[in-house]
RNA sequence: GGAGAGGUGGCCGAGUGGUCGAAGGCGCAGCACUGGAAAUGCUGUAUAGGGGCAACUCUAUCGAGGGUUCGAAUCCCUCCCUCUCCGCCA
């Protein structure tokens, strides 16, 4: 979420930058409105401070007529109702026994009905200023955030910016695609699983399962020992959670809902680290706080269809190991360079080529101020695919989700990073892809041979029995 | 799912209608004492928003949301969560 204090004082400069996103948003109209909240709400404060002011008065006058009637003798007996049913601790009967007393309750009365004028206009103002702070609210929490001053400038995704290669893309000598490869070595099965679920579901059998899980335990066995702490997060996460990292409330039709429960299953491990520490105000000592969770990830694809069909590419559940970091401002800059590495550090140790592509302002994400995409070669296919996305998101979650740290005294909204580190299914098909040998089998890149117990996957034919 | 208990500041814990943002303790920070430390004493120690150069000040917040009242941590309603017991279950 944008800073309201930002769009009261500096209208201009928001405006300019969501128009290097590409969007014409009228800020103008934001503007008027946030000052207008504002405005409303010292308006309310103060005649609070009225208000509470009386009520005070009336609690001292009280007190006052109980100190006068305890010192009076009752000297007779009078059945009449006092003033309000308020009053029951002073006693009535002593009432005509004195000047000061009947002007106490004279001045009771009238201090009570003051406050009673008072509560009525705080109540109408509340109830305006209520209804326009939601209305901003629910406006800011569909804005995304500010692109940072180096995202370069760009329309479309053809405006993308290649910041970096490594390794040396060609060719499989065999030139099969990983779902092709995925059908002879047996490795997964596409059209049963439609049977159990729908398309865009996998199931991976063998030596694909063993594969599968052998990525994910390498993956966050190397980013335990670079210094991440590791997480198994809840894979549903409700309404809050996904508001708070951003994917709520503009894109719901882009996850799957439980119809009984505020539950969404959860599109990437983003989401309940992010929330991990929602409202929590972190030590500066503490930071960065570095951590890296194996999830299944759920997304609908919604729009996308006939895009993707064969393979491990785009499905509605997949696995991926996340990278994330919680830090302080100043350092967001480095720290988003250091995941990238993070994230890169995989495929060089499993020695698949990449390029690393920095995102323009039309193609960056939601909540993100800059990106790097990480793409792997798809050697089967001859073609870089994005395995991995890293952003840096400034406090435009940490706002959403009130995450702060220790600034000596003050307390400071931190920024927070995230990047795929990797993607697994998408890994899998890199990897089966580049290498493939020309007898069908795929070898096993050496880091991983540990985890996958072989240093081969050879068809099932071949295979001894 | 059924029955009961309970949610107060970093933590423990008082507070059942009137200067209560909240006693006391612990913890933490600063100062004093000390050769240094312990112990001790003093002072300070929530969050958000607004105003002020600042000292400071105003408003809101005692699980959340409503209600009663001139006034609510305290009374009423709804919801959420935690704990204990029973049932069920991996």
């Amino acid at each position: 979420m944008l800073d309201p204090r930002l769009i009261r004082q500096d209208p201009d400069h928001v405006a300019k930058q969501l128009t290097r996103r590409g969007l014409a948003v009228d800020v103008d109209a934001l503007h008027q409105r946030a000052r207008q909240v504002q405005k409303l709400a010292d308006d309310r404060a103060n005649l609070q401070a009225e208000g509470k002011k009386v009520s005070r008065q009336v609690g001292q006058r009280l007190r006052l007529l109980k100190e006068e009637s305890d010192k009076r003798p009752v000297v007779h007996s009078d059945f009449s109702e006092p003033p309000t049913d308020q009053w029951p601790q002073v006693n009535m009967e002593a009432r005509e026994e004195s000047a000061e007393f009947v002007q106490l309750q004279k001045e009771a009365v009238a201090l009570e009905a003051k406050g009673k004028e008072f509560k009525q206009q705080v109540t109408a103002l509340e109830e305006k200023e209520k209804a326009l702070q939601d209305q901003l609210r629910q406006e800011l929490l569909h804005l995304p955030n500010l692109p940072s001053p180096q995202c370069p400038d760009g329309r479309s995704e053809a405006d993308n910016v290649e910041r970096r290669r490594w390794g040396d893309p060609k060719p499989a000598a065999p030139s099969l695609e990983h779902w092709q490869l995925g059908k002879t070595l047996g490795l997964f099965e596409s059209e049963r699983s439609v049977r159990v679920a729908q398309s865009r579901f996998i199931t991976l059998l063998g030596q694909g399962a063993r594969l599968e899980r052998a990525l994910i335990q390498f993956m966050l066995d190397l980013h335990v020992s670079r210094g991440y702490t590791e997480v198994l997060p809840p894979a549903l996460v409700n309404t809050a959670s996904l508001t708070g990292s951003g994917q709520l409330p503009k894109f719901a039709e882009e996850s799957f809902r439980c119809a009984d429960d505020d539950l969404w299953l959860s599109p990437t491990a983003e989401v309940p680290l992010t929330a991990l520490h929602r409202d929590d105000i972190l030590a500066a000592a503490d930071l960065p706080r570095r951590y890296v969770a194996y999830s299944p990830c759920f997304r609908r694809e919604a729009g996308s269809y006939g895009r993707d069909t064969r393979g491990l590419i785009r499905l509605h559940q997949f696995n991926k190991v996340e990278l994330y970091w919680f830090c302080h401002p100043d350092a967001s800059e480095a720290a988003h360079e250091q995941l990238t590495a993070d994230a890169e550090a995989v495929l060089q140790a499993l020695e698949l080529p990449y390029r690393v592509v920095e995102l323009c302002t039309a193609d960056l994400g939601f909540s993100a101020c800059r990106t790097y995409d990480l793409e792997v070669w798809l050697a089967g296919a001859g073609a870089y695919r994005e395995i991995s996305s890293c952003s840096t998101c400034g406090d435009f979650q940490a706002r959403r989700s009130s995450i702060r740290m220790k600034e000596g005294k003050r307390n400071r909204l931190l920024h927070t990073l995230n990047g795929s580190g990797l993607a697994v299914g998408r890994t899998m098909a890199a990897l089966l892809e580049w290498y493939q040998q020309p007898d069908g089998s795929v070898a096993i890149p050496q880091a991983l041979q540990p985890y996958m117990g072989c240093a081969v996957i050879t068809p099932p034919s071949s295979a001894p029995k």
